[in-house]
DNA sequence: CAAAATTGTCAAATATCGGTAACAATTCCT
DNA sequence: AGGAATTGTTACCGATATTTGACAATTTTG
């Protein structure tokens, strides 16, 4: 498992020397020193992690994060965000924005690659790439492209985490709270009736091939992704 | 699915507010005035949440949290803190001694009860359940169905739990007060004769597959599930 | 910047469920 | 057999749960 960073920081001191331990530590990395820069070392790279610095020329730390948080690629890389001394009071802004960790300047490398440890630890388990396919429905995680029968099916984005969510554990009941935080993301502040209206647009939409009977209702516990009717 | 929440606040006035808007939203909840307090109610409570007052007289919440975190039981409750303006700063070491989110005081009703359940449905872990079977009649908890030789059976949301309660029981006879106790709800009043209709229901939804014959009565005892006749 | 798309929330409309009572059928007991 | 107790069955209605369309706020796209 190769492990790679992507590191955004404009001062080049630290970017060094965060560098020399991540390299020390097996682990291989990429260095921008903007957001703009970042964003396009994303186009052709999916790190295992990003360290952001809080302040940034040009677009901030914060705010980058948040963009990241909304790119459907880049949801689930884990983000640690370097704060100096002072910015600790907008950290709340930064987990509110899904930070997973941050680390105060000046940090001991030693603090910064058990942090590192520890975020990509929770991250590797997941490992997917393979299309999924339930009963003639095929959803592709990589072109993110859904086809009934060899029909295109158009998704908005909830609507196709959703449905890919229900392909992954297909047969199975969840409640709206087990969907909201497995789809929508744990610590987000959302009403359970939402879920309702996504079901109901994940149905519309496989509709017009007939797959809307897939996305079932059991009454009293929640919603279930089965090809038995 | 009986959540139990232990508030720990020592402004009355707010701890009746929450209070309230917890029993109206369906959970239990145990009020301790301070940490001490509420130490010793954990001693004999295990509360699916704890709602922590970030200033207590005696130990601080933060401090209460750490301490929380360090015990074995406690590490996995979910904490969320309540903050008064302009103690926002100090939420990073409330992150850090391993809160799960916090609400800023003055908070809206509607607010803290939606965070409390963003935190008490991400506890749900998926536990699998093996499926049931009794003479030919599958029951899978996971999908939540019910197959007799293969051919889906249609059930209402308790006659569902209570077919599961029989399976898991079978060969044994129950009277309507253990039935009620055990698949109602312990602390619900219903009549003893709601169970006949039930069980009526049950019989009616296996009867197309001949399954009805499982459902047994036991004339001045109750009801017994078996494959014996 | 304007148009289009997306998303969360609400409220009205439906559908489903659950408990109760009333009456029929049966079982038990003497 | 006859009567009492127990159980089966049905229908009803309020309570709950779900579906659906509409809307405003926000984001993305052209």
């Amino acid at each position: 498992m190769n492990e790679h960073v992507l590191l955004v920081e404009d001062d080049l001191a630290i970017a060094e020397m965060v560098g020399d331990a991540l390299s020390r530590n097996g682990f291989g990395y990429t260095h921008a020193a903007d957001a703009a820069q970042a964003q396009r070392c994303l186009a052709h790279l999916e790190p295992s992690l990003i360290l952001l610095d809080w302040m940034l020329p040009g677009i901030s730390g914060i705010e980058f994060a948040r963009r990241l948080r909304r790119d459907e690629r880049m949801r689930k890389v884990p983000i640690i965000m370097l704060t100096a001394r002072g910015e600790e009071a907008d950290v709340v802004a930064g987990f509110e924005a899904g930070v997973d960790d941050y680390v105060g300047k000046p940090f001991s490398v030693r603090e910064l690659m058990s942090r590192i440890r520890a975020v990509t630890r929770r991250a590797q388990t997941e490992g997917d790439a393979d299309a999924l396919e339930v009963g003639g429905l095929r959803l592709d995680p990589i072109s993110h492209r859904v086809c009934a029968n060899d029909e295109g099916v158009k998704l908005g984005p909830t609507e196709f985490r959703l449905l890919k969510f229900f392909m992954e554990n297909h047969d199975r009941v969840f409640s709206r709270g087990q969907l909201l935080s497995n789809v929508w993301g744990s610590n987000v502040y959302v009403e359970e009736r939402t879920v309702d209206v996504h079901i109901r647009r994940l149905r519309k939409a496989l509709g017009t091939s007939g797959f809307d009977s897939f996305v079932q209702t059991v009454h009293g516990s929640g919603y279930r992704f089965s090809k038995q009717t």
